[in-house]
DNA sequence: CCGTATCAAATTGTATGCAAAATACAATAA
DNA sequence: TTATTGTATTTTGCATACAATTTGATACGG
């Protein structure tokens, strides 16, 4: 996986790097508590100090990294512990960009929310995993696209990042499954009828569930 | 309480220098859209670029500065947009912290937010605005704090940074001054009965009120 | 055998150097 | 005068160099 892609512009290197190191941690690439030496950072990348430095800092004041005094960086990992602070917050925010996106979406936002829930169905009928994830994830990032505060996006999304790793791997029970399903068919109808609260309320306990999901994995894993 | 304003230890700048220029923002050294020349923040904090940059980088992904490729930092400015998408999303948060504080606090820190309420209720009635505006701060730090969350802690103050300089200069009217006070006499109570919901309520509409005294005092500056 | 001291190698933290881009400004032309 | 273009200066972006700290391997003493 470490065929240096490389090419990248010669100038503003910064959110390019932070990008791609970002998306090796979401991915697995690297696991939670690895070490991220710079020197292996930089070849694979094929850049400096000076900037992947950059995008380090910028990465642990997300959450994504850990950097201890001249010990470098390591993967954050993801205890119980901070799934439970995690969740609350996000579920917080979920019902915020409800309500908001209640109020401010539009007919043809709402149809393609729609399409892309029946596709999800689909693959939750055929028992695809990774797709109906991927769906699940756009769904979601419709959702408070249209709740139009690009501020809150960037906030949730900042914490999502966290977790979505824990979530990708997470193997969701059949039960559990099913219920996700149902709880997004009742999102569909609230966000039709425009019921900030009621959309806002389902989020809230969509995203709890998912958090018990998630903590069932996280033990599951050691 | 941190008056070594020079020295700054050899190694491990990193934090301290972020530190210092986030407060160089929040103070008001540097006004909304003014430059921060690399060259005269090396100067000013004794340091060279490259620990500097990273500083930097960190504070524009946090929302306080605005890096244009080639072109450096500037102060990001705070529109009227801006702080309608902020105040909802702070609202959300803060809404949290109440309720989980109501389900952590000890008698101890209630006894420690109630001492600092009535110091606070005496700068009012005194007219003293500096001192009241931070103990007002103090208050919502230690309601945060109750709520056992360092990640809701560290969401929201990032938050809470972009316009905690326009809150200090905000020429609070009288009227929303008192009010404020009496909002604030009601949080007691929802704290002193665990209320959860209460607060939350009581919150939401305190931050939903305090918005409009900012944007005003935006629209004012003008 | 285990713990500790010591020293070399590796790794991180900071400073400096160099190239590219932007900015400021003066000279010229319309 | 105003607009424009060419040039010098400044500023930023990245790479490299040097300093400080950690790491871990080895030797020594208990």
């Amino acid at each position: 996986m470490n065929d240096t892609i490389a090419p990248i512009e010669r100038q503003s290197l910064h959110d390019t790097v932070t990008e791609r190191i970002r998306d090796m941690i979401v991915e697995g690439t690297y696991q939670p508590g690895s070490r991220l030496p710079e020197r292996v950072l930089c070849e694979t990348l094929g850049i400096s100090r000076t900037p992947l430095r950059e995008a380090l800092k910028v990465l642990a004041s997300e959450g994504l990294l850990e950097i201890a005094p001249n010990r470098g960086a390591r993967v954050a990992g993801l205890t119980a512990e901070d799934v439970d602070e995690l969740f609350p917050v996000m579920g917080a925010l979920e019902a915020l960009s409800g309500e908001l996106a209640c109020a401010r979406i539009t007919e043809t936002e709402l149809a393609e929310i729609r399409a892309l829930h029946y596709q999800m169905v689909l693959h939750h009928t055929r028992g695809e995993r990774p797709p109906y994830f991927e769906i699940n994830q756009q769904i979601h990032e419709k959702i408070l696209e249209a709740a139009r505060n690009p501020t809150l996006a960037v906030a949730y999304n900042n914490l999502s990042g966290r977790i979505r790793r824990a979530r990708y791997t997470a193997n969701i029970s059949a039960t559990r499954w099913a219920q996700a399903v149902s709880e997004h068919e009742e999102m569909l109808e609230a966000l039709a009828e425009r019921d900030g609260p009621r959309l806002a309320g389902i989020l809230k306990r969509h995203l709890h569930n998912k958090c018990e999901t998630v903590k069932a994995a996280l033990a599951a894993a050691e």
